[in-house]
DNA sequence: GCAAGGTC
């Protein structure tokens, strides 16, 4: 036996750092090994991996799209090889010389899949070391210092049902995905994916949109009236809003009216009465439980609620974790564990400016019993503040906002339930044949509890004065409202990730990520999500002919066969071999299908970019991108027929149902985020600026004294504004002019550049005019807030905020160090960016 | 270049 330092292997690097800290009891020293934190203390080491550092896929062979029938990779071999090769060869390093080896990765399937793969490497370098299993849910002292000293083995079971799913995910997915690309002739960036997971949740989209679609609203009538309560000694006269109900055939409350006649009777004695009488008043405490812990999906949807994407919510709360904020984020854990203390963690808050007061008012109470949500994993803690404390400085805005969510939500399970105080009143109206039913509810917050301590949830009380049995009440407004029944409302971000979850499929840390998979694929468009023609035409062939592949069945299906591996029941391979023949099955009705399922999705695809009839040619106009990356209209007879139509250059184009009445064509939204607007009907922009005449406003400051230029206000044909030289293209001096809003030239002038100060107008009256004053100055001012606020890389389209940090990573500071950058060495230096993206990013800049 | 799952 070997006597070398004992080697942990941990998931990740926080994990390890923490770890060694516990066992070496703050004595571990991390070192630097291949790039990677190694933390040593006595005769230990501790390394933390990245996930999977190890990955599936087919042999090279089998890379080329074209050369390879997607039918072949139903039982072409799949090979596993690193994919973090840094972090491999440190392990292998460390593992050389190991006395004892311990895994310490996550406490979960793919926790234990993760960890064979550890061992596997670790065999290949030691036959035989000692190899163990530690397991712990929660990385606090007592649990790992317990889970040290009970060592368990691994769990092979386990890791198969993990790779049982990777070689099913990989060639159900690479089969399909490649068949529906090569059949559509798609094999750009553009393919055609299809997945387990993304499947049933595109279908989801589809099938609600399918259900808008279908709908058929219905008219009903509402009633209203006010009813004033009279004044007395000791109170004021109080009006409330009450609406009339009825009984239904079932003996039911319902309020809406479903036949003109009726409700316009019903109105009659309703407008002529100006008296109605109480006839029952009935009062109730209910009490309002504070909210279950955080784990992933009610956070990413409370988030939402302060209107963070998943994508972003996730990324913030991926900021504070590894800045010590807050506990890790992808959990699926509602229940603390034991040794997380509430009053300890409240201690940390105690005395500080934003919390101090919460928190003390929260230690106040006798007893903190934390609430407790349906879920207990073993995963991870339930998302909660570590109680280390990041000052207001050390966050961005955002980061503060989703900060401080966490935080209040930690104090809202430990707060007390709120009380609130319910009121029933109902009144009625005397008619000719029969009487008619008022009735109001309101709603008092007697005992405010968690809501104190945490402001997101609805605490909204409505007023309803006390009255008592027989009163008379004085009626003083109605209305009779007309409204149709609304067909169901598309899944947000949140609610979408929500139903994943309760569909089974996906997992904390991937269902926002197939999200954003989607609107990559060019499947959905907006938030919330609507899906394209594509998608539709992509769920549509996957139910014929791969009904599996957008079904949810498959998941559990799979859930299942993966427990029984775990027991010991079933194994990898004849999982494998069975969804292999299923597979096989699929492919057979799709080659029978000979082209129909290729050509219709070539239709949709067509379909998303079809603008409407050229006005040439009377051939369609599709929406098309130039060498430089930025989007134009042109015409399909290209090069028969060259007619175009710009587009604006910020965003990207989205086709909206809205037609143009005058010349049929679709209206055009750009998708740029924060910036997004309506362009509308790119003909009419495109008209609009050839009938508008340049207005001179004074000389160019370029080349005015040399050759005359002068400076004028212009509309270009792509809808955007700007002051620009009279002898453009020979001098290019231009100022950008903001997109909305009516430009009036006033009196006023600038002495520094002898130009008019220019006042924006709106047309919505409620919003000030803008007084933007000489362009030159305002274009400086707003150069000058540009490189004060750091960087203005995410102006561009293309360009997130982690694309942003790595630019800056790579010395590209903001967007002029970008235009003057050389696409290939900017590219060799940041991951999954290459030359012709920074080439494209350069145009949008310009 | 395909999936889904880890993690950054």
């Amino acid at each position: 036996m070997s006597q070398g330092p004992e080697l942990i292997i941990t998931e990740k690097d926080n994990a390890a750092r923490r770890i060694a800290d516990i066992l070496s009891g703050g004595s571990a020293e991390a070192d630097r090994k291949n790039g990677v934190n190694v933390y040593k203390w006595g005769g230990k080491r501790c390394i933390g991996l990245s996930g999977h550092v190890v990955g599936v896929d087919f042999p090279p062979e089998y890379n080329d799209w074209r050369d390879v029938e997607p039918v072949e990779l139903i039982d072409a071999p799949i090979d596993k090889h690193p994919t973090q090769e840094n972090i491999v060869s440190a392990l292998r390093l460390l593992a050389r010389r190991a006395g004892r080896v311990v895994i310490a990765t996550d406490y979960d399937r793919e926790g234990e899949l993760i960890g064979k793969e550890a061992y596997e490497l670790v065999r290949e370098v030691n036959e035989d070391v000692p190899v163990d299993r530690v397991r712990f849910s929660s990385i606090t002292e007592n649990e790992v210092t317990e889970a040290f000293a009970n060592p368990d083995e691994l769990d092979f079971n386990l890791a198969a049902a993990g790779e049982t799913r990777q070689i099913i995910d990989l060639v159900w997915g690479a089969a399909l995905t490649r068949y529906l690309s090569l059949s559509a002739r798609q094999l750009g960036d553009d393919f055609i994916s299809v997945g387990r997971v993304q499947g049933p949740t595109l279908k989801l989209i589809v099938d609600r949109e399918r259900e808008i679609e279908a709908f058929d609203p219905e008219d009903y009538w509402e009633l209203f009236a006010d009813l004033e309560k009279a004044a007395s000694e000791d109170a004021d006269a109080a009006s409330f809003e009450a609406q009339y109900f009825y009984l239904d055939e079932d003996g039911n409350e319902a309020e809406r009216v479903w036949d003109e006649d009726d409700a316009e009777r019903a109105y009659e004695t309703l407008e002529s009465s100006s008296t109605a009488d109480v006839e029952s008043v009935r009062r109730r405490t209910r009490t309002d439980d504070p909210p279950a812990p955080f784990n992933t999906t009610q956070f990413i949807r409370a988030a939402g609620s302060l209107g963070y994407s998943a994508q972003r919510a996730m990324s913030i709360a991926e900021d504070l974790y590894t800045a010590g904020y807050v506990t890790y984020p992808r959990t699926d854990n509602t229940v603390y564990p034991d040794d997380l203390e509430p009053r300890d963690l409240l201690d940390a808050f105690s005395g500080t400016r934003t919390f101090g007061d919460d928190a003390d008012s929260l230690l106040d109470q006798e007893d903190i019993e934390p609430t407790a949500g349906d879920e207990e994993t073993t995963d991870h803690p339930p998302i909660h503040p570590t109680g280390e404390l990041p000052s207001h400085s050390d966050l961005s805005e955002d980061e503060w906002e989703v900060y401080e969510l966490v935080v209040r939500r930690f104090f809202a399970t430990v707060a007390e339930s709120a009380t609130w105080e319910h009121l029933r009143v109902v009144a009625s109206v005397a008619g000719d044949d029969e009487d008619l039913s008022l009735k109001a509810n309101g709603k008092r917050l007697v005992e405010p509890g968690y809501h104190a301590v945490y402001p997101y949830s609805n605490a909204s009380e409505s007023f309803v004065p006390d009255v008592t049995e027989g009163e008379e009440l004085a009626v003083t407004d109605t209305s009779l409202d007309a409204k149709q029944t609304q067909p169901p409302r598309r899944y947000g971000q949140s609610r979408l990730i929500e139903t994943m979850e309760s569909m089974g499929i996906g997992t904390k840390a991937t269902r926002h990520d197939v999200i954003q998979k989607l609107y990559d694929r060019g499947y959905i468009e907006s938030d919330p999500p609507r899906p394209t023609r594509l998608a539709r035409a992509v769920v549509e062939a996957s139910e014929e002919f791969a009904e599996r592949i957008v079904s949810e069945e498959m998941t559990a299906q799979l859930e299942q066969d993966m427990q029984a591996i775990t027991r010991g029941d079933a194994t990898l391979e004849e999982v494998t071999d069975e969804s292999r023949e299923i597979l096989e099955e699929v492919f057979e009705g799709l080659m029978e299908s000979g082209e129909d399922v290729g050509e219709h999705l070539q239709k949709s695809l067509k379909a998303d970019k079809t603008v409407g009839e050229c006005p040439e040619c009377g051939g369609d106009l599709v929406i098309r991108k130039s060498r430089r990356g930025s989007y134009f209209i042109g015409c399909d007879a290209y090069p028969d027929c060259t007619y175009t139509l710009p587009l604006p250059s910020t965003g990207k184009p989205l086709l909206l149902e809205e037609t143009c009445e005058e010349h049929g064509l679709a209206h055009v939204k750009m998708l740029a985020g924060r910036k997004t607007f309506v362009h509308g009907c790119p003909l009419c922009k495109a008209e609009e600026a050839d009938e508008q005449e340049d207005l001179v406003i004074g000389p160019c400051p370029d080349c005015h004294e040399e050759h005359g230029g002068e400076l004028a206000i212009k509309r270009l044909r792509s809808g955007s504004r700007l002051v620009g030289c009279t002898r453009y293209p020979d001098c290019e001096y231009s100022l950008p002019l903001p997109r909305r809003g009516d430009i009036e030239v006033t009196e006023e002038t600038c002495e520094e550049h002898d130009l008019p100060e220019l006042r924006i107008v709106y047309d919505d009256e409620d919003r000030e005019p803008w007084d933007l004053g000489c362009p030159i100055c305002n274009y400086r001012e707003y150069q000058a807030e540009q490189s004060e606020s750091g960087s203005d890389l995410e102006s561009v389209s293309g360009i997130g905020e982690k694309t942003a940090e790595k630019l800056k990573d790579a010395g590209v500071e903001n967007v002029e160090s970008l235009k003057e950058a050389e696409p290939d060495a900017v590219a060799d230096q940041v991951d999954g960016v290459g030359p012709d993206t920074v080439r494209e990013w350069q145009a949008k800049a310009d």
